[in-house]
DNA sequence: TTACGTGCAAACGTTTTGCACAAAC
DNA sequence: GTTTGTGCAAAACGTTTGCACGTAA
């Protein structure tokens, strides 16, 4: 917990932005986590913690976050905003029945290829495509068992 | 014009629900276009057209037409809905300066490469992966050149 | 002392729901 | 006459903004 502490007040200093209680538990909780909460379960987690923290100041927080690239921001298939503090290039599967959304690793040479068709597709449409995600959709284990 | 109307006025009778004006409308003009129209730019476009569509009625009726699976529902980068009549498979490109969406084909190989590369991951996981989509980002032509 | 951060309250934009009325089977 | 669809008004929801008050450099 102290360890995560102080890795969520480096990472916040290391940016030069002041590691303030608000924030550094915010980035602390989301390093400590390994799906990718929306706002509102970020202060729910942050909340049983401590004390409560403020809606505005916690959006504040994560649009700066995201701003610097110290975390990154992207929509659910319901139209909320999910956070991850995972900056490496990872791809998504979602399931299709609880919404869970887990990290994908995709093999390196898949990922080429369909670079270049990314770049071939783009330069033919005038565009310059700059990244690409994966998004797999199914059903998770729990989900699956459910279903049969 | 008529041909759409028909085209529209098929497609809901052939799936079993009531070929209304305000859905008619609706599936018309989204099979009319080739950009990915939110509820609100749909409900613009009608209403120009004619008179003005009902807010719940038109969300009443994408979300029915969504369910038939006769049209498409995505989430854009803002955490808008947005809609598709179109059922192929395609994969989405999107501006990351002005939000554009459009459709983008994806080799055939490559995609293949992909399934399968989602089936072996999937499968390590425990999930039962159903589907997968390719979203790339950068900028469209309009605005590259305003950048540079 | 000056810039920055907090958090309440209120505003915002999109989507959803309750309901009475109208139209189609 | 019963089911189905419409559309107004109001609620719900997540997010953003205005502002007065703290807190840290």
């Amino acid at each position: 917990m102290n360890a995560m502490n102080s890795a969520a007040r480096a990472r916040l200093e290391r940016m030069g932005i002041r590691p303030t209680d608000a924030r550094v538990r915010l980035l602390q909780e989301l390093l400590g986590r390994k799906d990718h909460p929306s706002a509102a379960e970020l202060i729910d987690a942050i909340r049983t913690q401590d004390e409560a923290p403020g809606v505005a100041t916690l959006h504040q927080n994560l649009a700066k976050l995201v701003e610097l690239q110290a975390i990154r921001r992207f929509v659910d298939s319901v139209g909320l905003f999910r956070f991850d503090a995972c900056l490496d290039q990872h791809h998504h599967m979602v399931c299709a029945a609880c919404g869970a959304v887990v990290d994908v690793p995709v093999s390196a040479k898949a990922r080429e290829i369909l670079e270049q068709g990314a770049m071939i597709a783009g330069e033919r449409a005038g565009w310059d495509v700059r990244s690409m995600t994966l998004r797999f959709e199914g059903l998770c284990p729990a989900c699956r068992d459910l279903e049969v």
